[in-house]
DNA sequence: AAAAGTTGCGCAAGCATTTGCGCATTTTAT
DNA sequence: ATAAAATGCGCAAATGCTTGCGCAACTTTT
């Protein structure tokens, strides 16, 4: 068993203290630079291991953070946390932390309880929180480092998320100023934080320029098919120039829909859309022409895990950060 | 601060020593049962948690264990590993387990590493397993517990798995029974575990019932969605009378195709098919009537998840388990 | 009524690290 | 040359829990 060896055994074959060797490791305090050396070598070699376990309880620390995502999750959002999963873990690795997940259903805290009452994280990320989220309350008052994943109106909460309000708002305008004016918005649960921020930019767009909020919008149960459809078809009749979609998996359905009834995109009918990744480069919907905007989540899924990381180092850090977008306008949307 | 209390806190408010309060909590040793309750009660009425750390170091015992992902996974696999992810974590939890979350990029074991070398979990569930796994071997020379997810043919390895074999052994017998039997098999990469079983299992279909083998097959790549559209061309070509798909992304794919060309379900062709999460109840492929196979994936999570601490903690365990399936017939293949 | 067994509880030694303090020894400043 | 500062390293306490062993006190057996 090579796995038995400890600071204890370094320290004796190499006729230092336990102190020598802890800080040849860390770095910290006071040592010669000959007998760093001479320790790390012998720990390279023989592939000793300090204890994160011991570690942890002499630092009060534990290098663990927890990540709490939502117990109901939907297959659209999947990739989303997917990807905040992968990024997540990715750079806490970078920091030497790891990543216990967790999961919330609605009021049910217990497992998020455990995690923080067994001091098993030093620090949390809250994916996609919603409105009122109960976690938030809980865990400011443990005094509990976290950072949410999605904006949040709670004060003194570090938050990040993707600019959703400034991307739709460009969007928008952008479809204004190329005398696109009669627009419809399709979205799900206008109670959901993005797509009310999305919303919120969409109508800025029109403010922006001054311009008639000349538009109709359809919200509605992103679960039941044909009320989708349903909405296509109001679209259509009321003589829409472009559908926005709220969320690229209602765009699937849309755009499932327009091609059955033979309507031509961009011809006939323009579709822009949030491209939040239930959309694939393979995937035939989204060959067709739609103008879509596109967020980097890795890179802010990286920034949710950073911050949270310089919290609990009790680093600097700010506590909202936005990120940027990509819109990608369509060549035929373009060449219009 | 009421994080600040621990055992030791406890026992002198009490006026018994720590080992008291240890036993009371742990209820091994010997200890009366008014001791206890009092001990219990107070731990109650004061929030007291022991540290997990320090419970840890004591026991040389993790109380995590590591769940590890490949790094690369498509949009298909997201809702298998959604659902293992959720059921492993439960299943942790009921035994005061936490799961930590790393993933595996190919050769690069780096991640798993940490976690096996800093002791950080006590064992390993590994998801979805490849053929020559470098984790395996890995993990097996670290003499780690560990299960897998996925069949695998290296020895002493515990596994839990669907039994992807007879699932589509019975499927294949049902249809030729029925009298279908010219059928096309359409698949993604053969090398991949699980599409090797089920194909396995198809051919095993026919030899069940000693009939020729009477069959097309078409392996290709499922990210080049033209391969699959010209795939069901031949099919319908070469007249066959159901179509086989080995997973329900191929399946979303070919029902697509089959539906712009018009082709009627099950009228013109049939169509069977692995029901990998992939086709939701809300989806208009679904709706059309395809015989499906559905396997129960959190019971099989669970079983792992069970599995592998019944290892950590010695007791015994069956090194393979295979988990059942339903096979659904479509309402409209049952009445023929 | 004595011997044997059982029960309740505390002592103190782990578990594997980190870190404040102290003490030589060496380097720098005066 | 001497005082002051810096450096290198070890001692031992601390982190918060578990557990083997021992010792009374109480209960059962003969």
């Amino acid at each position: 068993m090579n796995s038995k060896i400890t600071i204890n055994d370094v320290a004796q074959a190499l006729g230092v203290s336990k102190t020598t060797v802890s800080r040849a490791i860390s770095g910290k305090g006071r040592i010669g630079n000959e007998t760093r050396e001479k320790v790390l070598s012998y720990i390279e070699q023989h592939e000793y291991k300090p204890s994160a376990v011991a570690k942890s309880l002499a630092e009060s620390k534990t290098y663990n953070i927890g990540f709490v995502v939502p117990g109901a999750m939907s297959l659209m959002d999947m990739p989303f946390f997917q990807k905040c999963m992968f990024s997540i873990t990715e750079t806490a690795s970078a920091f030497d932390y790891d990543v216990i997940i967790s999961s919330t259903d609605g009021e049910d805290l217990s497992h998020l309880e455990r995690l923080v009452n067994n001091h098993k994280v030093d620090g949390i990320i809250l994916a996609r929180t919603t409105q009122q989220d109960p976690c938030i309350r809980y865990l400011k008052s443990k005094r509990i480092p976290f950072v949410t994943i999605g904006t949040t109106t709670e004060p003194d909460v570090i938050q990040v998320d993707n600019d959703h309000f400034n991307a739709c708002k460009e969007l928008t305008s952008l479809l204004l100023l190329k005398g696109i004016t009669r627009l419809g918005l399709i979205g799900s649960d206008k109670s959901h934080v993005v797509t009310r921020l999305r919303y919120d930019g969409f109508v800025a767009g029109y403010e922006a320029l001054q311009m008639e909020p000349n538009y109709k919008e359809i919200f509605l149960d992103c679960n039941n098919m044909s009320s989708i459809e349903r909405a296509v078809d109001e679209m259509l009749e009321s003589d829409t120039q472009c559908i926005v979609c709220m969320d690229d998996y209602i765009c699937r359905y849309v755009l499932n829909k327009l091609h059955r009834e033979q309507v031509g995109i961009p011809q006939d009918i323009r579709v822009a859309s949030f491209y939040d990744n239930v959309m694939q480069e393979n995937d035939t919907a989204t060959i067709l022409p739609v103008t879509s905007i596109h967020f980097n989540i890795q890179e802010m899924a990286e920034a949710a895990c950073r911050t949270l990381i310089d919290a609990i180092e009790g680093r600097d850090y700010q506590y909202k950060r936005l990120f940027g977008y990509n819109i990608i306008l369509s060549n035929s949307t373009q060449s219009n």
